[in-house]
DNA sequence: GGGTACATGTAATCAGTTACATGATTTA
DNA sequence: TAAATCATGTAACTGATTACATGTACCC
C-alpha cells in the first residue's frame, strides 16, 4: 500500500461499481457506467482502467489477472475497500455542486437567451421523454437509490424546460 | 503565437471579464469571479494565474509589466482575443452539463436517502435565500444574462428543496 | 476471407488542485 | 511595532482527456 492513496469521487464509483458486481475487468465497470450512472456522473474511459490500478495498489483492491489470451484484469473489493465504501455511504454531505452550464455561461457573458433557449429547450425536452421512459421500466425493479437519481434527473431536466420556456417568450423565468 | 492553444471555458471566462473590464490583472479577476460568477463556475486561484498566460502565448492576450514594486502582470484582449470571444457567444449550444451531485451519488450507491435529505435541505434553503436577497439587489443595474444566470440558480435549489423535501416526508419525489 | 465493430488496453499531454512563499497594508 | 490579513504569485503533483494501438468475433 503506497503511502498515500487519495480517494475521489471516481474512487467512490469504481468502489460502489465493483461492490455490486462481486467481481469485474475495468471493461465491465465500463458498461455499467453507460447503462444509468453515466446519465449524472460519467467517467471517462481511460479512467476506468486507470483508477482500478490505483486503488489496487492502495489495497483497497484485489487483481487477479488471466494468464492467457486477452490478459483482462479482474478486480474485487478487499475488506479495506468495502470499509471504505461503507464509511463513505454512512457520511451524508451538503456538499453542492455548481451549475456550470455552458449555455448559462454564454448567456451571462452577453449571448442572446433567445436564441439560447432555442437551441436548449429541444435537447432538453428529448431528455426528459427518455428519462421518463426509463424511469418507467427500472422502477420496482432497479435499486431505490438509482430510481431516486434518475427521478432527480428527470427534475432537473423539467426545471431547465421551463427555465428556457420562459426565456423563449420574454417572460421573466 | 504557439503552435495550437486550446480554448476551454475557463479560457473564455477570462476572455469575458477582460472584454468587461478592459484592462486587469489576474487578481482583478478573481475578486470578479468571487462576485457573481462564481456562484455557477468557479475557477480556483491558480488557474486565474495560469490561464492568462497560456491566452497571451497564443496571442489573445497583450500583457504589460510593472517594472517596479509588485510587477503586477495587466492583461487586454487583442483583436485576435475579441474576434474568439465574440464567436463563442455568437454560437448557441445544446451542450448538457450531467448533475455530478454528490449527495446523489451516494443515494445512488445505497445511502439512506432520508438522512442524505436531512443533510442537504438546510443548505440548499440557504443559497435560495441568498440567491433571493442577491437577485434584488442586482435586478435592473447588472447586465441581463447576469440577472438571468442568477434566476437559473434559483430554479435549480428550488427544484432540490422540493425533490429532498418530498424525500424526507417519504414521498416520490 | 475481408471488412467492421466490439473489446482491451497504453502513452502523452494538459488542466486543475494543493501547497508554499513573500511583499504590502491595515489594525491592535 | 508586532500581528494579522490582503495581495500576488510559483511549483509540484495528480487526475482527466485525447490519441493511439492491437486483438477478436461476427457478418457479408
Amino acid at each position: 500500500m503506497s503511502s498515500e492513496t487519495r480517494l475521489s469521487s471516481t474512487s467512490y464509483i469504481v468502489l460502489g461499481l465493483l461492490d455490486a458486481a462481486g467481481e469485474a475487468t475495468p471493461y465491465d465497470l465500463k458498461q455499467t457506467v453507460a447503462n444509468g450512472l453515466g446519465a449524472f456522473w460519467s467517467v471517462p474511459h481511460a479512467q476506468v482502467y486507470a483508477e482500478p490500478e490505483r486503488l489496487a495498489a492502495g489495497g483497497y483492491l484485489s487483481e487477479r489477472r488471466e494468464e492467457e489470451g486477452r490478459r483482462r484484469r479482474y478486480y474485487r473489493l478487499t475488506p479495506a475497500g468495502q470499509q471504505a465504501l461503507r464509511e463513505w455511504l454512512a457520511e451524508p454531505t451538503d456538499e453542492m455542486t455548481e451549475l456550470r452550464d455552458a449555455g448559462m455561461l454564454k448567456v451571462f457573458f452577453g449571448a442572446d437567451p433567445k436564441q439560447m433557449a432555442a437551441a436548449q429547450l429541444p435537447a432538453r425536452r428529448r431528455k426528459v421523454a427518455e428519462y421518463e421512459a426509463l424511469v418507467e421500466q427500472i422502477a420496482g425493479v432497479a435499486p431505490p437509490g438509482v430510481v431516486l437519481s434518475l427521478r432527480a434527473g428527470i427534475g432537473h431536466e423539467r426545471e431547465w424546460v421551463r427555465f428556457w420556456s420562459l426565456v423563449e417568450q420574454g417572460e421573466e423565468p
